[in-house]
Formats: C-alpha cells, sequence, structure tokens
DNA sequence: AACACTATGTAATAATATAACATTTACATG
DNA sequence: CATGTAAATGTTATATTATTACATAGTGTT
C-alpha cells in the first residue's frame, strides 16, 4: 500500500467538486464553480489538476478535454486508463477490468518500444441511448 | 473493397502536407504551412481535417491535439486505432497489430455497452530515446 | 434549369492551456 | 528555532486550439 496523499487546499477543493461530480468536468467549469471559493485564475485550476492526474486522483477524458474522479480506489497512479464513453449522451466511466489491463500493460510489439502507459478510450451508445 | 474517396482542393493540400510530415502536425502549424497555397483560415483547415478524420485518411493524436496520415493504406474509417508515442523525442507512430485490434475490437464489458470505436494512446521511450 | 449536397471564404469569438514572475506555506534538518 | 528547500499559491498576460455564424461557389443529379 502506498503512502496516502495529502491534498492542498486548492488540490481539495477541486478534487471535491470533480469527484461529486456525475460526469466529467471541463477546466473553465470547474474554474467557474470555485470562483466563490477564491480559486480566480485558470491556471490555479490547471495546477490542481496536472497534480492531481499524476497522483491518480483523477483522470483526463482525451478526447474530451475533460476530468473525472478515479472510480478505482486502490489507482494510485494514471498509466493505466481505459474509458467508456457514450457518443450520445456524453456519459463517461471507467472500465475496471483486469484482463484488458493486464493485456495492455504487458503489451509489446516489433518496435522495440518500452511502454510505460497506456489510455484507451472506447466510443459507442450506452444501454440507456442504445433502446431510444 | 470500398470506393475511392475523391478530395477536394483543400483536403489534398492538406492532406499532402500532413502526409510528407515525418511527425504529426498540428492544426496551426497546418495553416502557416498552407497559407501560400492560398488557405488562410483557421476553418478551413479544420473543415478539412475534420473531413479527413471521418473518411480515415488521417487520425487526430487526442493527447497532442496533433494530426498524422494513417499508416495502414487499408484503413477507411478510423473507428479502431492505436499508436505508440514516446514521451522523450514525441515520436509518434500508428500501431498495426492484428491480434491487438482484434482484442479491442471485440472487448465487451458488464456495462451494456456496445463500442464502435475505440482509440488507443501508448506511451514510453522509444529504443533510440532509451538507449540515451 | 432547378435542386440538393458538399465545399469554400471570411470575420469574429469561444474554449483550452501556458509563460513569466512574485510570494507564501509546509516541513525536514542543522 | 532558524534556515533551507520543495511545493503550492497568486496574478497578469498571452498563447494555442477550436467553433459560430453567415455568405458564396462548385459539383453532380434529374
Amino acid at each position: 500500500m502506498q503512502k496516502q496523499q495529502t491534498l492542498s487546499r486548492n488540490q481539495k477543493i477541486i478534487f471535491d467538486l470533480i469527484d461529486k461530480s456525475p460526469e466529467p468536468m471541463k477546466a473553465y467549469s470547474i474554474l467557474f464553480n470555485v470562483q466563490k471559493k477564491g480559486i480566480k485564475a485558470p491556471l490555479q485550476v490547471y495546477r490542481a489538476l496536472d497534480k492531481l492526474v499524476e497522483i491518480g486522483k483523477i483522470h483526463k477524458i482525451e478526447s474530451r478535454n475533460a476530468f473525472i474522479a478515479c472510480q478505482n480506489s486502490s489507482c494510485q497512479i494514471s498509466k493505466a486508463t481505459a474509458f467508456s464513453i457514450c457518443e450520445s449522451c456524453e456519459n463517461v466511466s471507467e472500465i475496471s477490468n483486469t484482463k484488458l489491463s493486464k493485456y495492455l500493460s504487458n503489451f509489446a510489439d516489433s518496435s522495440g518500444m518500452k511502454y510505460s502507459k497506456y489510455n484507451l478510450e472506447f466510443f459507442g451508445l450506452c444501454k440507456k441511448c442504445k433502446s431510444k
């Protein structure tokens, strides 16, 4: 078990907001929501986001420029991430599938490259949108 | 075999540029490079990029906001993409691995979601950078 | 020619992200 | 407890990426 990271004031404010959100949040929407708590500038948000991503408390959904809290309590580092994204309602959820993560973490090809990290985004229609 | 898509003037100019580039190109770098050919505005670039992505001639590297030509001549639609990205030299290459693409295209989890598309980005150090 | 569809041109602006610099806080160690 | 150092904060300005809105032009039917 790795030691628990202590969050700074801004990091905590921003993490709490993202963690409570049912959907991925964008940086400027975060900014708008924390202005009443004294966080006034984009850079303050981006710095906290960078740190939170680094320590694995949140993940960035690259295709959406948005951030969600890590669903997986044991996840300490964002080095192996997979998401499913509904292209209709934009619902995003983190995929926790041991087989998949093992398969990808062990993936090697002929390029001689050593992979230390990956990010996978699946797109489609969620159950709800599919049945419409 | 699907029918060959005919590119329009702007699409061809922009595809040719990306196709010749040894590295992923960013939208505004593309814009700068095609201004002498009469493409003056960002929107003209983004429209061509959107179309080229749609028909699978290029792919967007989401984590880099950059575009590369498809390496795989048979690729008609960007619905199953995988890339390896060197975090040191930023070299990007498309991974064409049948096992991997089969594995991911057939992936299903318990969410009930039907996946029609995925994008995978691997990060690490390329052979060259690793040996430095 | 009339129609539908795709592509183009242009200006303005929105949304996302970083640079540069000054200051403050947390906390380990002498 | 003073001092050093790393991390975090505050602030202004600016860079980078992407879209809205509207007008016009080309292309291929029927």
